[in-house]
DNA sequence: AAAGATATCAACCGCAAGCAG
DNA sequence: CCTGCTTGCGGTTGATATCTT
């Protein structure tokens, strides 16, 4: 028995989204507001899935959205929010107004990822590149479910930055993946004010 | 100029968390 | 609690643009 549909896919449109498509969406979200995202296609007239509205609303049509290229200063600070949070794009997003996680996931993998490799920089781990080892950096682990994971090799390069976190539940959470846990320290991290994070996002240190 | 390779990014998919009944 | 539904997230795909040969 298979997962039921978010939607009746027979009769939703797909692929790139029309100017008429994107008017009815921006004008029903003008008199209705967000959210109601499954009931929003029959609402507006449009036939597409809710999800697929939702995503055409949060990452190009919202009016807040800062388009063009990003500076070099969120370059910085994507980098070091991704050392700290691991691939939490909407957390990282979060501390960029204007940026959305579609954004920012897709900037990574095409401009970060390989600005830091072409500065001897491993993108996972945020730590220098030796070419005797750097194929050594992670290693692939069964979790027993038969899915292989990539894990680091070495013990310091575990990214867990949570070194005063009231988060009592990650001692316990073994079984927890190492993202999960990581995220979930980060996001008390930013959630408390670290005095190392200032309100803009700006990282002070690390 | 044409063909193939590579880069970019909008959009989709499946999963899991959160919430209401 | 349990269950079903909705929403949000991250990984991935695929169409298009751009570059290289």
């Amino acid at each position: 028995m298979g997962r039921s549909p978010c939607c009746e896919k027979s009769h939703t449109n797909k692929g790139a989204w029309t100017k008429e498509e994107d008017k009815r969406l921006i004008t029903h979200i003008r008199a209705h507001g967000e959210g109601g995202w499954r009931a929003l296609p029959k609402a507006a007239g449009l036939l597409r899935c809710g999800k697929s509205c939702r995503l055409r609303w949060i990452n190009y049509l919202r009016p807040d959205l800062k388009r063009g290229n990003f500076t070099d200063a969120e370059d910085d600070l994507i980098i070091k929010l991704h050392s700290l949070l691991g691939n939490k794009w909407s957390l990282i997003a979060a501390r960029l107004p204007g940026r959305t996680d579609n954004e920012i996931k897709n900037y990574w993998n095409t401009h970060i990822r390989r600005k830091l490799l072409n500065k001897g920089v491993d993108p996972a781990t945020h730590r220098p590149l030796s070419t005797a080892d750097h194929r050594s950096l992670e290693i692939r682990t069964d979790k027993g479910d038969g899915i292989a994971a990539l894990r680091p090799r070495s013990p310091d390069l575990n990214l867990e930055l949570c070194i005063s976190l009231p988060f009592e539940e990650r001692m316990v959470e073994v079984s927890m993946d190492e993202n999960k846990k990581k995220s979930k320290c980060a996001e008390g991290f930013l959630r408390l004010g670290s005095p190392g994070l200032f309100d803009n996002g700006n990282l002070a240190m690390m």
